[in-house]
DNA sequence: ACCTCACATAACATTGCGCTTATATACGTA
DNA sequence: TACGTATATAAGCGCAATGTTATGTGAGGT
């Protein structure tokens, strides 16, 4: 699965959105998400390993989830060369209304 | 679909790319992706289409797309927060290079 | 040694996506 | 009107993703 993929899934941006704030345990993040199972939460913390979006650290029986810094930055690579597109939208907005 | 999915899927990606250099006509975007049939690529914009991503205007029995301008920022507006996290990480690693 | 807690993995069912072929719609032209 | 061209939709299939329950693994505590 590739970057994309992996942010599609809403309650994986849930989990980067929390990891966003600070570092968590799993076990705190799956208290988080109240509609999944705990394997179903295990299971997206795995997705977001592999591709890279997070990294975890083992303390004592517990892992400790952290947000990587270079992970999300490969969607905004992507979309970089696009944003002129909206940029150019907005000038040309702005323009045509204090043209009025 | 949500605009996430919508961008998840490579071949849609690859239309994006092709509308971002210039508006075409479905014809043309059938053509430019050789590896799937017209009804699929047709799927493939009606799902830009409905995700805001793209517009389409008639031309007599043509019908031609061009990028909407306000599709992707949408993303651009998710990512936003999280910009900072390989910004600090970046700077970090700068200031750890000119240190030795 | 045994049990419990925290988490990961296995096995399986369900659902939804993306593909194909076949068909519909609608415009243009003779 | 009749036919070809351009595009969209329908029907059906295979597969991958997501969820569940059940089980494995490994660290602590008594």
């Amino acid at each position: 699965m590739d970057v994309f993929e992996a942010v599609a899934e809403p309650n994986r941006r849930h989990l980067i959105s929390l990891l966003a704030e600070r570092e968590r345990t799993a076990g705190e993040l799956v208290d988080s998400l109240p509609t999944l199972t705990q394997p179903a939460v295990s299971r997206h913390l795995r997705i977001l390993r592999e591709t890279g979006l997070v990294e975890v650290r083992p303390d004592g029986q517990r892992r400790i989830y952290a947000l990587k810094p270079d992970g999300l930055q490969r969607i905004d690579d992507w979309i970089t060369p696009y944003r002129r597109f909206w940029r150019d939208h907005l000038a040309a907005l702005e323009k045509h209304l204090e043209s009025e």
